[in-house]
DNA sequence: ATGGTGCCTGAAACCGGTTTCTGTTAACCG
DNA sequence: CGGTTAACAGAAACCGGTTTCAGGCACCAT
């Protein structure tokens, strides 16, 4: 019944028809008379035939299929990534493919491969190589996700910089805090890189100091707890807020601090970067920046669906708002208003 | 260039050979002479021939590919499975496709039509019908992952009911209570199930009075904020324990908890299940049962990699052990041993 | 009766690889 | 020197679809 080693001619044989007929009413295409339709289907029914996806995609010399690579999966932003992505992809009739480059020193030539196998490639900011990314761009469209593009491929990414110049600012002028310091790598993401320099705007259009180095660690959780040790840690005087690059960092420090004994936001300010789901049931829920990664990772989607469909066009990249949510452990109170960013 | 539209009769041409000469230098099979090698590699070298993969795919009747089915993504639990999963999938050079049901009707068709792309196929347990199981099974190997299997699908697992009757058995003679809660939906997955029949068994064991009906919610951490609300809010007692099917249930719990004041494990003792990083960072650190995520997704990849090898042959399934990792939330003090629940 | 016009249909070419099978050539043997 | 064999190259078939193109046929107007 459902064998799937039933072909075309198979089926043209069986319903004394021509493989082109078959085609014709397996895709609707073309005009076909209704005796023929009728016969065809009957043996379509019968031995459960279904188009080869190998052969059409041959013919069609089109994948149906889009990639999507990013460094590692950790953390609720990457879940969030890929469920936007492949809700675009898969009404679409795209199936979606993943990589994660993750550790694996080859990972350039994995996602040369991949592009082998799809009709076009979302990249995680930050994930591989400037020249890696142009050679993958010759042979498929791509958008860079979560970062900046080049002169031949797009991006999609939100307004970092602003963001976090209008959450810097709220600690030091509406708070009148001093002493913040940001946790987060700005090597290691186009993301952190932006925020970081946000950051440091706002000290510079407030005429201040520039603040210190930032503490240099990755995004996860635990790392935020390293963070809260390291700055908590009793040697040298510890800072009046911390700025992290993400809510899971923030979320850390924050496990690090209540930990310590110490109250937030009394003792310690924390904010944070992404509006995770955790950032509003934690206490005292966690001031942070909401960015639309579903709907990024959408639009990444549908920027790479259009450029399949339309070759040739190299369309503009899309920075999409964020909004800035102000909670409790900034030290306002319960019931703060809140204020996007703009566009 | 790298360009991309050169074809095996292209290089042919260009090189003065014929196309099976290319392919059998672009694969190393067959002898082929030194002088022929050379002036292929140099036409391959210099036109930037790489074999088109859905030409090679059709020929081989292989996709190098494989499926990943699961509802939807959520938590530290998906990542870890992806994580595993394509790890021991991209060695193979099998290329990873995702594909999330949630919340779509037509979930089962968009399976089948995946069977159609990949060389096999790994469900999360739970998220596809019987039914549609079985037509899967019939077009490529399939295994269930967490879950129970068919009698021609074969499952990978962990010791849920086990480990879950050690972590219940603990609370009730270790710590001698008596009123727990057990908070998730056994009809939501069959790790659920499993898990709250292991909890039930606990009961049994010890001749005690069955538990009462579970609280039965989703599994992510604002249905244990929830969670926290319904059994915390006021009228009626609240329970001595609660029991969550996993550790982000559990995390929103304690949130809950200490957002009202109470104390834990003094006023109210909370468990978790997988072993989330989280767990051990808060405060006080969960007790839980850890399970191999990705080991039993990398376990899945490779049975199905096999499968895909050695057709024919179905696979017995696998059931990984677990480990009863206690801390604090349980009310034992800090630095108590952990055992594991055997295989 | 003749030529023109649509509508259907099927043979064959095509997508881009791999593989079998046949034939040539050179080396080796007695 | 004739015969066997191994090494190598290429033509053609194949994987499973789609699409072009030419032809058959019925119908209509002249």
């Amino acid at each position: 019944m459902g064998n799937s080693r039933v072909t075309v001619r198979e089926i043209a044989r069986l319903a004394g028809v021509s493989v082109a007929t078959v085609s014709r009413v397996s895709n609707g295409t073309g005009q076909v008379s209704e005796e023929m339709r009728r016969r065809v289907l009957e043996a379509i029914e019968k031995y459960g035939y279904r188009p080869d996806h190998l052969g059409r995609a041959l013919a069609a010399r089109r994948h149906g299929a889009l990639g999507l690579v990013f460094p590692g999966l950790s953390g609720p932003y990457f879940t969030e990534l890929i469920q936007g992505f492949e809700s675009e992809a898969v009404p679409a009739r795209a199936s979606v493919h993943i990589l994660c480059t993750h550790l694996r020193e080859d990972s350039d030539d994995q996602v040369l491969e991949m592009a082998r196998r799809v009709d076009g490639v979302a990249v995680v900011g930050g994930t591989i190589s400037e020249p890696t990314l142009l050679r993958l761009a010759e042979t498929v469209p791509v958008v860079v996700l979560a970062g900046r593009g080049l002169e031949t491929v797009p991006a999609v990414s939100v307004d970092n910089a602003p963001a976090m110049t209008t959450l810097t600012r709220h600690l030091l002028v509406d708070h009148g805090l001093r002493d913040l310091v940001f946790v987060g790598n700005p090597d290691g993401s186009p993301d952190v890189s932006e925020r970081w320099a946000g950051f440091q705007n706002a000290y510079h259009e407030l005429d201040l100091a520039p603040p210190t180095e930032p503490l240099r660690l990755a995004m996860q959780q635990h790392d935020g707890v390293l963070a809260a040790e390291r700055l908590l840690g009793g040697d040298g005087p510890a800072p009046q807020a911390v700025v992290c690059a993400n809510d899971e960092l923030a979320l850390g420090v924050l496990v690090g601090a209540l930990g310590r004994g110490l109250r937030v936001p009394e003792d310690l300010v924390i904010t944070g970067f992404d509006d995770a789901p955790m950032a509003a049931l934690v206490s005292p829920p966690l001031t942070t920046v909401r960015q639309p990664v579903r709907e990024l990772a959408a639009e990444a989607a549908r920027l790479i669906l259009n450029a399949v469909d339309a070759p040739g066009v190299a369309p503009d990249g899309i920075v999409l708002p964020t909004e800035f949510v102000v909670r409790r452990s900034c030290g306002c109170p319960a019931g703060s208003p809140t204020g996007g960013t703009g566009k």
